[in-house]
DNA sequence: CTGAAAGCGCTTACAG
DNA sequence: CTGAAAGCGCTTACAG
């Protein structure tokens, strides 16, 4: 059965082509008429217009990308649910990719989808990319790109993020008022912004309270698909290094999950030994023993907020209208647990 | 900068649209010079083929779908993750569409992929689903259909699964080696094939042993995103049911996650008072204490294996091929943790 | 070895 | 109110 076409109605209607488009897509010069009947028609056998031909008449495809450097990864993963769902709802389908955190495949990626037309990409940066031609080769061709989480800031572009250097200064400042006076810090890799980030919030956290900062107390994770095993490794390597450290602040939860599985192994006590507090609320996060205090990272939220944001752009493209940049930033929230101690009563009072 | 075209090439080069067409494509009746000089202005204007003319013209668009009941869940998010890996390599493009478990959003879906033209569609079954006619129209329109995981026997097309059945079976049988004598079944929902399977495996276990089946210890979960609190649940409930239950056989693992929470802030003693065993090995429940024994379900290889089939079956509808539907089953393995105790040596002789 | 022409299925400016 | 015609960018059977 081959697909039905608008020559299809219109030779059994007897009609024109023009007519039959017209009709379906109620223009006011057609009679009412003529419309149901074309309706009818269209409904009887099931008519479906070609994508293909639709796309290269109006010169888009209502298809956007997304590249992301995990997808097993629960945060990314919500984020994807959220950029999905709003996507739908305004017609668009979204093409996946996963840059695996390397700027080579993300690069790729990046021609892919040109090629494959899309309106516009939603990405996170892989940790390995520190040049950006790519980037602006895509919105060379006059197509939005949005980018979320993990951004570049010399990139001039819509940006959804949260303050991760906030959040990591409220993440610190907890372990402080719960009595922690020598903190260590498990940071991300070096180049992405939300590591550096991260780490700046935990350095200023520290000087703002009086308490040295001590460079042998940063350790480094890549956070990639091994945080698991690095954050045992580093916790390991930090019971070696400094017995005297009774608090960490660690850049992502997973790795905070194998720092307190490690502790737990050794027999060092989370928290009366040693506080641990994460970042991103993994749900995993609130099942582990002890339940891990982190920050709520609103994934799902972050992704329909960088849909929305790529769709407006999209239709002001579309209508030439001047295309203004936003930088979105979505709240986090500290969430208490097990893993650090109650507030001293005197701390709260400074 | 308007797009470059293959009308631009032949214009400074002097020379017909159709040979340059030819030339890009290497065939072999145009001349090494021409193909030469063809390329490099290619490469100089740097000529990206219209994805939206090449797809009108050849009818078939190098992008297929994937529905799928949710998108932040361990197990699926790794088959996402090997469906995008395998495609991108054979330069396919995937669509993603999640059903939320309800019939109707799939069916929307379904139309949606249809009307945008993919090559073809990967689907794990909603739990609501129980008719197939939006499946059977897409087949229809003679484009391939492969199902995993959660799929619909009854329907004529390839599936990729395990042999859910056996696997519960084994579960079941390891409960029992290991000296639970009344056990009970947390299943998942009613309709889909594989709670169904994993249930009678657990019958069938019990049944192999001379143990009775006892219909009361079966308790049901939706097994959506609320898994959690049905463990807890259900947890709750079947302690004040029966306190004579010493084993569990959870149709998944973040259910199993939830009721050994409930069991552990109870006092309820896991494995010694209870043993649990889960289902789908998520990262998770390595981590849990005590950690979850459970059946590791292959999730990457299953989305890389299912999108392999598919693109077979979408390359010999295109070579006119007989299309031969394949029902391939991937191995499962029980992970034996803390969840449950040693096994009895006078049980394993047996 | 090269190219004119038809055609994929649709949309829309224009004529009547 | 209806329709002939052009055109989106590509591919390929066919002619020369």
């Amino acid at each position: 059965m081959k697909p039905v076409t608008l020559q299809e109605i219109a030779d059994r209607l007897n009609i024109s082509v023009t007519t039959v488009s017209k009709a379906l897509k109620d223009y006011p010069d057609i009679s009412k008429k003529t419309k149901a009947l074309v309706k009818e028609m269209a409904k009887t056998l099931n008519y479906r217009p070609n994508a293909f031909a639709v796309n290269l008449r109006n010169r888009e495809s209502k298809t956007i990308g997304l590249i992301i450097p995990e997808i097993v990864h629960h945060f990314f993963s919500s984020v994807i649910k959220g950029i999905v769902a709003q996507a739908e709802k305004k017609g668009y389908l979204v093409i996946i990719l996963q840059s695996n955190e390397s700027y080579e495949m993300e690069k790729k990626q990046i021609q892919l989808l040109l090629s494959q037309g899309v309106d516009g990409i939603l990405i996170s940066l892989a940790n390995g990319t520190a040049e950006y031609n790519h980037l602006t080769d895509f919105m060379d061709q006059k197509k939005p790109l949005v980018m979320f989480d993990k951004i570049a800031k010399i990139i001039k572009c819509s940006k959804v993020i949260i303050d991760d250097r906030k959040a990591a200064y409220i993440a610190t400042q907890h372990l402080i008022d719960t009595g922690c006076r020598r903190i260590a810090h498990f940071r991300g890799a070096l180049l992405p912004q939300n590591s550096i980030d991260r780490f700046l919030g935990y350095k200023k956290a520290l000087l703002d309270n009086n308490m040295p900062y001590d460079p042998s107390l940063v350790y480094i994770c890549e956070c990639g698909d091994k945080s698991f095993e690095e954050g045992k490794m580093n916790a390991r390597q930090l019971l070696k290094d400094h017995n005297d450290v009774d608090g960490i602040f660690i850049n992502t939860d997973m790795v905070a999950i194998g720092a307190i599985t490690e502790f737990n192994e050794q027999g060092v006590k989370v928290p009366d030994d040693i506080s641990v507090v994460g970042f991103s609320n993994w749900f995993m996060s609130s099942v582990i023993s002890p339940s891990l205090t982190t920050i709520d990272q609103p994934g799902y939220l972050m992704g329909k907020t960088a849909f929305k944001c790529l769709y407006k752009e999209i239709k002001q493209i579309k209508n030439k209208q001047p295309v203004v940049f936003e930088k979105i930033v979505l709240d986090t929230a500290l969430v208490k647990r097990k893993s650090t101690k109650e507030a001293l009563p005197q701390m709260e009072q400074i």
